[in-house]
DNA sequence: TAATATACCTCGAAGCTCTAGGTATGTCAA
DNA sequence: TTGACATACCTAGAGCTTCGAGGTATATTA
Protein backbone atom coordinates (compact mmCIF):
# COMPACT_ATOMS: atom_id res chain seq x y z
CA UNK A 1 0.00 0.00 0.00
CA UNK A 2 3.20 2.20 0.70
CA UNK A 3 3.71 1.93 -3.30
CA UNK A 4 0.56 3.66 -4.29
CA UNK A 5 0.93 6.68 -2.16
CA UNK A 6 4.37 7.23 -4.12
CA UNK A 7 2.95 6.27 -7.16
CA UNK A 8 0.07 8.47 -6.66
CA UNK A 9 2.37 11.56 -6.20
CA UNK A 10 2.29 13.23 -9.11
CA UNK A 11 -1.06 12.35 -10.87
CA UNK A 12 -3.19 13.99 -8.27
CA UNK A 13 -3.76 17.06 -10.13
CA UNK A 14 -3.83 15.51 -13.58
CA UNK A 15 -6.74 13.14 -11.57
CA UNK A 16 -7.98 16.15 -10.28
CA UNK A 17 -8.35 17.80 -13.19
CA UNK A 18 -9.75 14.91 -14.94
CA UNK A 19 -12.73 14.60 -13.07
CA UNK A 20 -13.29 18.79 -13.56
CA UNK A 21 -13.37 17.91 -16.99
CA UNK A 22 -16.53 16.46 -16.88
CA UNK A 23 -18.42 19.37 -14.81
CA UNK A 24 -18.06 21.13 -11.86
CA UNK A 25 -17.71 19.42 -8.09
CA UNK A 26 -16.79 20.14 -5.23
CA UNK A 27 -14.08 18.84 -3.00
CA UNK A 28 -15.81 16.31 -0.78
CA UNK A 29 -17.39 15.41 -3.75
CA UNK A 30 -14.12 14.74 -5.86
CA UNK A 31 -12.30 12.49 -3.00
CA UNK A 32 -15.70 10.34 -2.85
CA UNK A 33 -15.84 9.91 -6.65
CA UNK A 34 -11.90 9.34 -7.20
CA UNK A 35 -12.58 6.57 -4.92
CA UNK A 36 -15.25 5.06 -5.77
CA UNK A 37 -14.09 5.14 -9.58
CA UNK A 38 -10.42 3.70 -8.67
CA UNK A 39 -11.90 0.93 -6.02
CA UNK A 40 -10.24 2.53 -3.71
CA UNK A 41 -7.28 3.27 -5.06
CA UNK A 42 -7.03 6.24 -4.91
CA UNK A 43 -8.21 8.15 -1.80
CA UNK A 44 -7.21 11.80 -1.25
CA UNK A 45 -7.61 12.89 2.33
CA UNK A 46 -8.18 16.19 2.60
CA UNK A 47 -5.12 17.90 4.14
CA UNK A 48 -4.36 16.40 -0.11
CA UNK A 49 -7.25 17.89 -2.10
CA UNK A 50 -7.51 21.03 -0.36
CA UNK A 51 -4.38 22.58 -0.86
CA UNK A 52 -4.04 20.95 -4.51
CA UNK A 53 -7.44 23.23 -5.49
CA UNK A 54 -6.29 26.18 -3.73
CA UNK A 55 -2.85 26.14 -6.26
CA UNK A 56 -4.84 25.55 -9.09
CA UNK A 57 -7.26 28.68 -8.44
CA UNK A 58 -4.16 30.55 -7.97
CA UNK A 59 -2.87 29.46 -11.10
CA UNK A 60 -6.39 29.89 -13.07
CA UNK A 61 -6.68 26.68 -13.98
CA UNK A 62 -9.68 26.43 -12.16
CA UNK A 63 -12.30 28.75 -10.59
CA UNK A 64 -14.60 28.55 -7.85
CA UNK A 65 -18.02 29.56 -6.32
CA UNK A 66 -20.33 28.86 -3.79
CA UNK A 67 -23.63 27.06 -4.10
CA UNK A 68 -25.66 26.33 -1.52
CA UNK A 69 -27.35 22.42 -1.75
CA UNK A 70 -31.17 21.28 -1.27
CA UNK A 71 -29.82 20.25 2.44
CA UNK A 72 -29.09 23.99 2.83
CA UNK A 73 -25.63 23.11 3.01
CA UNK A 74 -23.11 25.75 1.34
CA UNK A 75 -20.50 23.63 -1.17
CA UNK A 76 -17.57 25.56 -3.05
CA UNK A 77 -17.54 24.37 -6.46
CA UNK A 78 -15.23 24.06 -8.89
CA UNK A 79 -15.39 24.77 -12.58
CA UNK A 80 -12.40 24.17 -14.89
CA UNK A 81 -10.83 27.09 -16.82
CA UNK A 82 -9.82 26.94 -20.82
CA UNK A 83 -6.34 27.00 -18.83
CA UNK A 84 -6.81 24.24 -17.42
CA UNK A 85 -8.62 22.56 -20.00
CA UNK A 86 -5.00 23.21 -21.75
CA UNK A 87 -3.42 22.05 -18.64
CA UNK A 88 -5.39 18.67 -18.45
CA UNK A 89 -4.15 18.15 -21.95
CA UNK A 90 -0.61 18.47 -21.56
CA UNK A 91 -0.61 16.00 -18.09
CA UNK A 92 -2.34 13.66 -20.03
CA UNK A 93 0.34 13.24 -22.91
CA UNK A 94 2.94 13.44 -20.22
CA UNK A 95 1.15 10.60 -18.57
CA UNK A 96 1.10 8.05 -21.44
CA UNK A 97 4.41 8.63 -22.48
CA UNK A 98 5.77 8.01 -18.57
CA UNK A 99 3.63 5.06 -18.16
CA UNK A 100 4.60 3.20 -21.89
CA UNK A 101 8.61 4.13 -20.93
CA UNK A 102 7.80 2.18 -17.55
CA UNK A 103 6.23 -0.84 -19.29
CA UNK A 104 8.80 -0.82 -22.15
CA UNK A 105 11.40 -1.02 -18.83
CA UNK A 106 9.34 -3.57 -17.41
CA UNK A 107 9.32 -5.65 -20.75
CA UNK A 108 12.74 -6.42 -20.74
CA UNK A 109 13.35 -7.24 -17.22
CA UNK A 110 13.16 -11.15 -16.64
CA UNK A 111 10.48 -13.29 -15.74
CA UNK A 112 9.25 -13.89 -12.38
CA UNK A 113 11.05 -16.24 -10.05
CA UNK A 114 10.30 -20.05 -9.96
CA UNK B 1 8.91 18.47 -17.17
CA UNK B 2 8.30 19.18 -13.60
CA UNK B 3 5.80 16.79 -13.99
CA UNK B 4 7.87 13.61 -14.99
CA UNK B 5 9.69 14.34 -11.87
CA UNK B 6 6.70 13.62 -9.55
CA UNK B 7 5.55 10.85 -12.11
CA UNK B 8 8.93 9.63 -11.58
CA UNK B 9 8.23 9.44 -7.94
CA UNK B 10 7.18 6.35 -6.46
CA UNK B 11 8.50 3.64 -9.12
CA UNK B 12 12.04 4.59 -9.01
CA UNK B 13 12.94 1.80 -7.06
CA UNK B 14 10.69 -0.32 -9.21
CA UNK B 15 12.95 0.85 -12.45
CA UNK B 16 16.29 0.01 -10.61
CA UNK B 17 15.30 -3.58 -9.57
CA UNK B 18 14.02 -3.91 -13.19
CA UNK B 19 17.43 -3.02 -14.83
CA UNK B 20 19.02 -5.29 -11.98
CA UNK B 21 17.00 -8.45 -12.98
CA UNK B 22 18.46 -8.83 -15.99
CA UNK B 23 22.25 -8.75 -14.52
CA UNK B 24 24.40 -7.31 -12.54
CA UNK B 25 25.42 -3.63 -12.36
CA UNK B 26 26.81 -0.88 -11.07
CA UNK B 27 25.61 2.77 -10.28
CA UNK B 28 26.82 4.84 -12.91
CA UNK B 29 25.75 1.96 -15.24
CA UNK B 30 22.40 1.99 -14.28
CA UNK B 31 21.75 5.44 -14.35
CA UNK B 32 23.07 5.54 -18.14
CA UNK B 33 20.89 2.71 -19.03
CA UNK B 34 17.79 3.89 -17.53
CA UNK B 35 18.35 7.36 -19.62
CA UNK B 36 19.19 5.81 -22.67
CA UNK B 37 16.63 3.38 -22.78
CA UNK B 38 13.93 5.83 -21.68
CA UNK B 39 14.70 8.11 -24.33
CA UNK B 40 16.14 11.05 -21.76
CA UNK B 41 12.82 10.25 -19.51
CA UNK B 42 13.92 8.64 -16.81
CA UNK B 43 16.98 10.45 -15.80
CA UNK B 44 18.08 9.70 -12.08
CA UNK B 45 20.73 11.66 -10.28
CA UNK B 46 23.08 10.22 -8.74
CA UNK B 47 22.09 11.55 -5.20
CA UNK B 48 18.84 9.74 -6.12
CA UNK B 49 20.42 6.47 -7.09
CA UNK B 50 22.74 5.72 -4.60
CA UNK B 51 20.93 6.30 -1.46
CA UNK B 52 18.13 3.97 -3.62
CA UNK B 53 20.82 1.38 -3.79
CA UNK B 54 22.45 1.32 -0.27
CA UNK B 55 18.25 1.01 1.31
CA UNK B 56 17.49 -1.83 -0.99
CA UNK B 57 20.73 -3.65 0.40
CA UNK B 58 19.93 -2.74 3.72
CA UNK B 59 16.45 -4.76 3.50
CA UNK B 60 18.01 -7.14 1.86
CA UNK B 61 16.95 -6.85 -1.72
CA UNK B 62 20.26 -6.49 -3.52
CA UNK B 63 23.95 -7.86 -2.69
CA UNK B 64 26.83 -5.63 -3.94
CA UNK B 65 30.68 -6.18 -4.33
CA UNK B 66 33.38 -4.60 -5.58
CA UNK B 67 34.96 -5.53 -8.86
CA UNK B 68 38.18 -4.23 -10.98
CA UNK B 69 37.23 -2.87 -14.43
CA UNK B 70 39.28 -4.03 -17.37
CA UNK B 71 40.03 -0.49 -17.09
CA UNK B 72 42.15 -1.00 -13.74
CA UNK B 73 38.82 1.22 -12.15
CA UNK B 74 37.09 0.02 -9.15
CA UNK B 75 33.42 0.05 -9.55
CA UNK B 76 30.68 -1.21 -6.94
CA UNK B 77 28.00 -3.76 -8.48
CA UNK B 78 24.43 -5.03 -6.96
CA UNK B 79 23.29 -7.84 -7.44
CA UNK B 80 19.40 -8.95 -6.96
CA UNK B 81 18.36 -10.83 -4.63
CA UNK B 82 15.37 -13.52 -4.15
CA UNK B 83 13.89 -10.96 -2.03
CA UNK B 84 14.58 -8.45 -4.44
CA UNK B 85 13.02 -10.62 -6.91
CA UNK B 86 9.67 -10.72 -4.99
CA UNK B 87 9.56 -7.41 -4.44
CA UNK B 88 9.80 -6.16 -8.02
CA UNK B 89 7.39 -8.93 -9.03
CA UNK B 90 5.06 -7.28 -6.41
CA UNK B 91 5.77 -3.68 -7.34
CA UNK B 92 4.98 -5.00 -10.84
CA UNK B 93 2.31 -5.50 -9.78
CA UNK B 94 0.63 -2.41 -8.29
CA UNK B 95 2.72 -0.37 -11.23
CA UNK B 96 -0.14 -2.31 -13.64
CA UNK B 97 -3.28 -1.92 -11.25
CA UNK B 98 -2.20 1.72 -10.48
CA UNK B 99 -1.52 2.66 -14.64
CA UNK B 100 -4.66 0.81 -15.70
CA UNK B 101 -6.90 2.86 -12.67
CA UNK B 102 -5.10 6.12 -13.54
CA UNK B 103 -6.34 5.44 -17.17
CA UNK B 104 -9.72 4.21 -16.57
CA UNK B 105 -10.22 7.61 -14.81
CA UNK B 106 -8.33 9.43 -17.58
CA UNK B 107 -11.10 7.65 -20.35
CA UNK B 108 -13.93 8.87 -18.39
CA UNK B 109 -12.74 12.78 -19.15
CA UNK B 110 -13.57 15.31 -21.49
CA UNK B 111 -12.62 15.36 -24.67
CA UNK B 112 -9.61 18.14 -25.39
CA UNK B 113 -10.74 21.75 -25.98
CA UNK B 114 -11.08 22.19 -29.78
C1' DT C 1 50.19 18.13 -17.11
C1' DA C 2 45.76 19.81 -17.26
C1' DA C 3 41.10 18.86 -18.55
C1' DT C 4 37.59 15.59 -18.93
C1' DA C 5 35.03 11.41 -18.03
C1' DT C 6 34.24 7.91 -14.90
C1' DA C 7 32.69 6.42 -10.34
C1' DC C 8 31.48 6.77 -5.77
C1' DC C 9 29.44 9.44 -1.83
C1' DT C 10 26.67 12.92 1.43
C1' DC C 11 24.04 16.92 2.98
C1' DG C 12 20.50 20.29 2.87
C1' DA C 13 16.70 22.28 0.03
C1' DA C 14 12.36 21.59 -2.14
C1' DG C 15 8.06 19.32 -3.29
C1' DC C 16 4.18 16.36 -2.35
C1' DT C 17 1.16 13.71 0.67
C1' DC C 18 -0.39 12.49 5.09
C1' DT C 19 -1.60 12.95 9.99
C1' DA C 20 -3.87 15.36 13.09
C1' DG C 21 -5.93 18.77 14.43
C1' DG C 22 -9.77 22.60 14.07
C1' DT C 23 -14.54 24.78 12.78
C1' DA C 24 -19.29 24.53 11.37
C1' DT C 25 -23.71 22.68 9.89
C1' DG C 26 -27.31 19.14 8.83
C1' DT C 27 -29.52 14.58 10.11
C1' DC C 28 -31.27 11.17 12.96
C1' DA C 29 -32.13 8.46 16.91
C1' DA C 30 -32.83 8.21 21.80
C1' DT D 1 -33.61 18.30 22.72
C1' DT D 2 -29.51 16.61 22.82
C1' DG D 3 -25.81 13.79 21.53
C1' DA D 4 -23.61 11.20 17.86
C1' DC D 5 -22.51 11.03 13.25
C1' DA D 6 -21.83 12.47 8.48
C1' DT D 7 -20.95 16.26 5.66
C1' DA D 8 -17.91 20.05 4.30
C1' DC D 9 -14.35 23.14 4.65
C1' DC D 10 -9.58 24.45 6.28
C1' DT D 11 -4.37 24.58 8.05
C1' DA D 12 0.19 23.39 10.20
C1' DG D 13 3.79 20.33 10.77
C1' DA D 14 5.86 15.67 10.00
C1' DG D 15 7.67 12.42 6.77
C1' DC D 16 9.26 10.64 2.51
C1' DT D 17 11.39 11.20 -2.00
C1' DT D 18 14.09 13.56 -5.34
C1' DC D 19 17.25 16.99 -6.61
C1' DG D 20 21.09 20.32 -6.50
C1' DA D 21 25.48 21.09 -5.17
C1' DG D 22 29.27 19.84 -3.37
C1' DG D 23 33.26 16.57 -2.30
C1' DT D 24 36.79 12.66 -3.32
C1' DA D 25 39.43 9.72 -6.32
C1' DT D 26 41.18 7.51 -10.55
C1' DA D 27 41.77 6.66 -15.67
C1' DT D 28 42.04 8.75 -20.22
C1' DT D 29 43.38 12.03 -23.50
C1' DA D 30 44.91 16.18 -25.50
Amino acid sequence: MKADKNLLSGSTTLLVLSLLSTGDKYGYEMIAELDERSDHTFTLKEGTLYPILHGLEKEGAVKSYTKEADTGRTRKYYRITRKGLKALEEQKKEWVEFSEKVNAILAGCAPALA
